[in-house]
DNA sequence: CCCTCAAGTCATCGATCGATGACTTATCTG
DNA sequence: CAGATAAGTCATCGATCGATGACTTGAGGG
């Protein structure tokens, strides 16, 4: 059972055939390009500084020459990819559904088929990812999400929200749920609206304290 | 940084003051109840045989003189565990709240505090979780779900219930999002009847095909 | 052309992990 | 008490991982 794959080539790991063959930031975008790729298919625990050197086949102490430590070179991979991640714009009520669509359906090849956010979830053993993870959530999506409601626990509404984005995410992708796993956009949509309706639309659930 | 916690003593590890001490069977329960946490808390690559072994007072050796292998282990303490988690039975209708209860105040505390299937995430990394945890749901949460809903994707909105689910599980444990985590359960309940409303409800999003 | 400096490599260390097999010791029985 | 059987331990192996420091090689400038 091969717990480590070796097939991840393919992306950055040739020259470009024209440029400078001894480049250190051609090196390190490429070392960032792959080390992103494999923390996001095998977490933090699941990579080796010895693989993802391999991918781009240069030698696993370069890596440490450039990045202190695996530590340093997941940092770094994970800051410099998600200022790639913005929000969606445009009218607010079209939020909910430009969330999900960047969600599900963008591509994100260069993060294992899935939402970076999600993937970071595959390395939350590593202690900065946690907190990492609570700040671009609470401070990126959420916030924009809060403003669909109104009320006193609006916060709170679109947390449940995102929990449900969450959870789309990772039952298509972790758990492998059969129909949500192979559902199209256009089946998600309309469940989606509803919810979104439920959740931030103008017949809010009987509040208990009025 | 103690990326491998060493305090996870106080639960199983004395031989109960009046039994034999040397009880074959008593100490395979313990160690599968120290492997339990453990793989609940800090996930399957996280956790090591001399840990598990550790807690209980036992050399490591025993662990695969009992179990194999730590594959082994883990597999019979995950199996082991959740016959114990019956679904909630009662009227159709109180399935979503009495899920949401199960998944948030019932006592977890042998699962680090959180509900197994939601621990079992952290050990995505072995091969057998994932079917294990997709067996788990469809089998038991989305069939009993799925028949809240009527129509032709009952099953797909059965899913998306779950994914919500889970989703408020992940963000209160693993990610820390501020006001999901304070919130009690009469906070969540109308929410949470609301979704249900809108997927389960009787009146259903406008089916894009009717 | 060759000298220099940086890009990249090699050899290796120390720690940890899963796993194995020989050994020791406790408990039960006759 | 003595022997047997099973519960538990000890020593150790091979592999892998992160990390370090000395070394080699390639490209550019005088």
């Amino acid at each position: 059972m091969p717990e480590r794959s070796e097939a991840a080539e393919g992306a950055a790991e040739r020259p470009a055939a024209g440029a400078r063959k001894r480049d250190r930031e051609a090196t390190r975008a490429r070392l960032l390009e792959c080390a992103r790729l494999r923390f996001a298919r095998d977490g933090y625990d699941g990579t080796s500084v010895r693989d993802v050197a391999g991918d781009v086949g240069v030698d696993p102490a370069l890596v440490f020459r450039y990045f202190g430590s695996k530590s340093g070179l997941f940092t770094e991979a994970m800051t410099t990819s998600h200022e790639a991640v913005p929000l969606p714009d445009g009218p607010l009520e079209d939020l909910p559904a430009k969330l999900m669509h960047q969600l599900v359906f963008q591509d994100w090849s260069e993060y294992a088929g899935e939402h970076p956010l999600i993937a970071m979830l595959r390395s939350a053993s590593h202690e900065d990812t946690r907190d990492r993870l609570r700040q671009q959530v609470c401070d990126g999506y959420l916030g924009a999400l809060a403003e669909l409601a109104q009320g006193n626990d609006k916060a709170l509404r679109a947390e449940l929200f995102g929990a449900f984005l969450l959870g789309v995410g990772i039952l298509r992708t972790a758990v492998g749920t059969p129909h949500l796993t192979v559902a199209t956009e256009s089946d998600l949509t309309p469940h989606l609206t509803a919810i979104a309706q439920a959740l931030f639309g103008p017949t809010p659930p009987p509040a208990p304290s009025a």
